[in-house]
DNA sequence: TCCCTGTAGGGAAAAGCCCGGG
DNA sequence: TCCCGGGCTTTTCCCTACAGGG
């Protein structure tokens, strides 16, 4: 009854709202720079377009498409095609933005009091404090919330890692709130020292000059933050209402709701690489890409950059698997690992016992115990555990299909969806019946056909049994014939 | 009967973060 | 103080199972 009272709110403030909240939508040129078999748990179609967790440098990706295999390349340019096609606009048609329900009672997600995105009026207003969003946060389904309680979240951006990470944030800045004073007189008194190094840069040594670039690179970042004197010398600094007044945030909130074109990363002031990067991305697209801003970019130089340290060598495997020989960087995952030859299974779920190898898979799993569907699609009000489900699902709205068929170019919303149908071209049948022969390419339906085998198996045992002189065998089980 | 499409969810590896010990 | 490794955790890619419709 609540949930009910809860969605026919929150499509009621969709639906007066819903231009104004609008995900990052990229160049369709963009579409096939990355690589389009992605298709991740978070619903992470394109990476660039997450700068919380997976930022990765577009540059970069480009390089990766030219140097694909020409069967790839091909498909990449039919999906490019697609993508240019109006009507399968990717990722979502452009009022699509999913609700997350509030939903404090079963533990598994906690109340979400913030949208990974920003409304723009925010930025001017500020971000509510601390207690404010903890206090909100015992908001229960027992009582009618507030509006403001709903909030969009797009699902191509892990939620829970935004979550986490905003969490962090916040507990950091409580604990650092105390010694950023200090820090900020010490960066201060750094920041005279380093302006005096300026001013005589001939006599610097290299490692000099790439601690002044690691300093310029922090401040560069700590500048777009906070615009206080204070804080920019700050690398600690996360008052998340003070970098809502940063001068290039409102640039970019200014242009809200449909500004024609996002500026050009030259004309906003002080910005990390990572930065510099997403606004490129963003330069060219089409409104109203800037209407919003995820907080996550304001961070990406915490988290994104490492990712972007696309210089940074593969990790040695020096873990070796004493049983099959694999090898892996961590010593943990080895461990995880070897829990395949042994069977082991420690993390058991309470509810209905299934065992698994990892804490993370039983987490995951936990969800299934539940009703938890924080990912609601916008267009047809369907609920899913999981926001690459709901991703997956919303292509069947879009129709982006960018698993190509590399016989005949037909598109599909999934890999394996292609990877079937390729059967239909190769003849192959992987799934044979070991009682007639037959192939099939689903195992689902060599499961369907089994059991007319044992139907039939079933029905001639028990003429016999009718029969006069039947043997009087017991017709074997439909498991018993497969087998 | 078979194929296609869509949904649900598990297996496994990679990687981020934190912390303690040397 | 720094480095390394372990533990915990999330993210990601891949895959299968299954249901329903054509």
């Amino acid at each position: 009854m609540e949930q009910r009272l809860y969605r026919s709110l929150a499509m009621e403030i969709l639906r007066e709202e819903k231009d104004m909240y609008r995900p990052y939508l990229p160049d369709p040129k963009t579409e096939t720079a990355t690589s389009p078999h992605s298709t991740s748990d978070s619903g992470l179609e394109d990476p660039s377009i997450s700068p919380a967790s997976s930022c990765t440098d577009y540059k970069s990706d480009v390089e990766f498409s030219l140097s694909l295999p020409q069967s790839e390349a091909s498909a990449f340019s039919k999906i490019q095609k697609l993508s240019l096609n109006a009507e399968s606009r990717y990722p979502f048609p452009p009022t699509a933005m999913p609700i997350m329900f509030p939903n404090s009672g079963l533990g598994y997600f906690p109340t979400f009091p913030m949208s990974p995105w920003i409304p723009a009026d925010t930025l001017s207003k500020g971000f509510p404090s601390m207690s404010a969003m903890t206090s909100r946060s015992d908001v229960g389904l027992r009582e009618v919330p507030p509006e403001d309680v709903f909030y969009r979240v797009d699902p191509r951006v892990p939620f829970t890692n935004y979550f986490m990470n905003l969490t962090k944030l916040l507990k950091k800045d409580e604990k650092s709130s105390e010694a950023s004073h200090k820090e900020c007189d010490r960066y201060e008194t750094l920041s005279r020292e380093e302006s005096d190094c300026h001013s005589d840069e001939e006599e610097m040594t290299p490692k000099e000059e790439d601690e002044n670039e690691r300093q310029a690179s922090t401040n560069q970042t700590d500048d777009l933050k906070s615009p206080t004197p204070h804080s920019t010398r700050n690398p600690d600094y996360r008052n998340m209402s003070a970098l809502m007044t940063n001068p290039a945030l409102l640039c970019l909130s200014q242009m809200h709701p449909y500004p024609s074109k996002v500026p050009s990363a030259e004309s906003l002031p002080h910005l990390s690489s990572a930065q510099t990067s997403m606004i490129q991305l963003m330069s060219g697209m089409s409104a109203p890409s800037a209407a919003l801003i995820h907080p996550a970019f304001l961070h990406m130089s915490a988290l994104g950059q490492k990712r972007l340290n696309q210089e940074k060598p593969p990790p040695v495997k020096k873990y070796k698997c004493d049983v099959c020989g694999k090898a892996f960087s961590r010593s943990n995952t080895l461990v995880t690992h070897k829990r395949i030859h042994t069977g082991d299974k420690p993390f058991k779920c309470e509810i209905c016992g299934r065992a698994f190898r990892q804490p993370g898979n039983l987490t995951r799993h936990r969800l299934t115990h539940t009703t938890v569907k924080p990912y609601v699609c916008p267009t047809c009000n369907k609920a899913f555990n999981r926001a690459s489900n709901l991703h997956t699902h919303m292509r069947t709205h879009t129709n982006y299909r960018p698993f190509i068929c590399p016989y005949c170019g037909k598109g599909f919303h999934q890999k394996i969806d292609m990877k079937i149908h390729c059967y239909t071209h190769t003849g192959e049948r992987p799934h044979r019946c070991d009682i007639c022969g037959k192939g099939f390419t689903l195992a689902s339906t060599l499961n369907t056909h089994r059991r007319i085998h044992a139907e039939q198996r079933g029905f001639t045992l028990m003429e016999g049994e009718i029969s006069p002189g039947g043997s009087g065998h017991t017709a074997p089980s439909a498991t018993q014939v497969s087998s």
